[in-house]
RNA sequence: GGCCCAUUCGUCUAGUGGUUAGGACGCAAGGUUUUCAUCCUUGAAACAGGAGUUCGAUUCUCCUAUGGGCUACCA
């Protein structure tokens, strides 16, 4: 009988999450509720000097607003608690203490400074990589090197040290990851790596090993830059003599432009958001969100997903409970991908169009009644909606691009006058405009049928009359049926910005003529 | 530099010791549409290179190249 499958995400606080942090978690929420399991959010805080005010709430608003959340974890409670680390701080000495006892670690009294000074001394000696190791240490100041009295007396003295693991000499640390198999590192690669620091934190090595234990985490589900240290991680859990859970390094996530791993920067370089939703610096500086860039977290969440996974079919459009029922570590890939801003809106123009007219509606109304309470209704956003649905990618695009839906019309689109006002255009819009006068009741069909019947009096082709007709009513050169449009603004909508706008267009296609 | 990981259309990817190497985004062409969008059809577009194993390799092995990650008292 195998364990209740715990997973966590294990985030640290010192800037928002951007989507790969996104989709790490998604994925470790997936596998998780995939196996009925826990899907635990721990904050790994212990960087004191990195930690970024506010960052803790952005990851759990990013991972709310994504719908991947937690059922375990700070701010959800659990009975492995507490579970930020810098809150358990005073757990981890013993473990590190342990380890020095046991043989597998020691204290180091190093300075930083004599430190660096001696990574500077190799490098002039051509040596770019110093370590701390097997054997660099027996010439560093440590309770390895050092006689007993002389620690005694540095302990006496409450002189700071840090906590190093003792790295064993060309040891072969295998391990096996779920997505890339097997993975073999030697010992001499590895450095004495410091578990316990001279702050009295532990560094991420240490807690992370502590803390799953004690949180009872199975699989280890985490990004690629993890891979070199899980052969330390392996060899922490040995020596305190513990199960090690099941590793998985997901791929990374690149920038679509040029090499690299996707950064914080990229995006609003590029043009796309790499955040899940907005967030701003102490300085006023605002990373944008997709969020408020009006995309929808089921899209949001379904490119994600398919970014580095896929289900082996061709199924593209995943609801969260499909993604929960389908996924699996084994299909995910084992190289990098490269994030496709295009593929993205395109998941969200699905989204879109997969929503009904009354669902958009309700999405239209509180953007466009932030003033008057209800200036539109909902039937008549539900009519606009199905007319703009099939031509949007965004929400924002049916505001935009449907704006005679919402206010009069302030521009006429240049390049249809120009190109579609002809000399005798007024005159036939004249004759539309009595026309359209006499239609009762105003409906699409009706329209339409008076609007055929003049076409055929005066053997006019749909080209002569349509596109006058359409930038008299919206200022535009395209859109849904005109029909439809009209029926939904009403016959004295209509009739006035016809009337009005004949003169207008008038007038700009002379201004526009002399320059 | 060292170590680790990776490598199928431009991008995300499927796939197998013998396939016309499949799909999606994007792109192009045509059709539908008063326009635009949608929709439909079609097209261009890939197994990084070299050895080996094999009757046969995109698939297995090795080498090279390229890309990426890591190399802190950061996570």
């Amino acid at each position: 009988m195998s364990k209740r499958v715990r997973v966590r995400f294990a985030p640290s606080p010192t800037g928002p999450l951007h989507m790969g942090g996104v989709r790490t978690a998604l994925y470790n929420y997936l596998y998780a509720k995939k196996h009925g399991g826990d899907f635990i959010l721990r904050i790994e805080d212990t960087d004191e000097k990195r930690f970024v005010a506010g960052a803790q709430d952005y990851i759990i608003e990013s991972l709310k607003w994504c719908g991947i959340e937690p059922n375990e974890g700070a701010d959800y409670g659990g009975d492995k608690g507490p579970y930020i680390q810098s809150q358990r701080k005073d757990l981890y000495k013993p473990y590190a203490m342990q380890l020095v006892e046991n043989g597998k670690a020691y204290m180091a009294f190093d300075t930083p400074e004599e430190l660096s000074k001696m990574r500077e001394q190799a490098k002039q000696m051509g040596l770019p990589n110093w370590q701390y190791n097997a054997v660099t240490r027996s010439s560093m100041k440590n309770s390895l090197s050092l006689s007993k009295q002389e620690v005694e007396k540095r302990l006496a003295n409450n002189e700071p040290y840090t906590i190093r693991m003792k790295m064993p000499r060309n040891v072969d640390v295998k391990f096996e990851d779920e997505i890339r198999g097997w993975v073999t590192v030697n010992t001499n690669n590895l450095d004495d790596k410091v578990l316990f620091k001279e702050s009295g934190m532990p560094t991420y090595h240490l807690a992370n090993i502590v803390d799953d234990h004690l949180m009872g985490i199975t699989h280890v589900i985490r990004g690629e830059e993890w891979l070199p240290s899980a052969p330390l991680h392996v060899l922490l859990y040995e020596a305190f003599g513990w199960d090690t859970p099941k590793f998985a390094h997901l791929p990374l996530i690149l920038r679509p432009d040029g090499k690299g791993k996707l950064s914080k920067r990229d995006g609003d370089r590029l043009g796309f958001p790499v955040f899940p939703i907005n967030w701003q610096t102490a300085e006023g500086e605002i990373y944008s969100g997709y969020r408020e860039n009006g995309y929808f977290s089921e899209a949001f969440i379904n490119m994600l997903a398919l970014l580095g996974w896929n289900p082996g079919d061709n199924k593209e459009l995943f609801t969260l409970d499909e993604l929960v029922e389908t996924f699996s570590l084994e299909r995910v890939g084992k190289s990098g991908a490269r994030f496709d801003p295009d593929k993205t809106k395109w998941f969200n123009q699905q989204y879109l169009r997969a929503k009904s007219n009354e669902e958009l509606a309700d999405l239209l109304m509180p953007i466009l009644n932030k003033e008057s309470s209800d200036a539109f209704s909902k039937d008549y956003l539900t009519k606009v909606a199905g007319l703009m649905k099939e031509r949007a990618t965004f929400i924002q695009d049916i505001l935009t691009d449907g704006d005679y839906f919402f206010n009069n019309i302030k521009n006429y689109d240049q390049k249809t006058i120009k190109k579609k006002w002809k000399e005798d255009t007024p005159q036939i819009m004249s004759e539309l405009l009595e026309i359209l006068k006499t239609v009762e009741p105003f409906t699409t069909q009706n329209i339409e049928t008076a609007f055929s019947a003049y076409l055929n009096k005066n053997e006019y082709g749909f080209g002569k009359v349509g596109p006058g007709f359409r930038l008299l009513v919206t200022g535009k050169g395209m859109g849904p049926s005109m029909f439809d449009i009209c029926a939904t603004l009403g016959k004295n909508k209509v009739i006035q910005r016809m009337d009005e706008g004949i003169d207008k267009i008038n007038a700009l296609k002379s201004e526009l003529s002399q320059s």
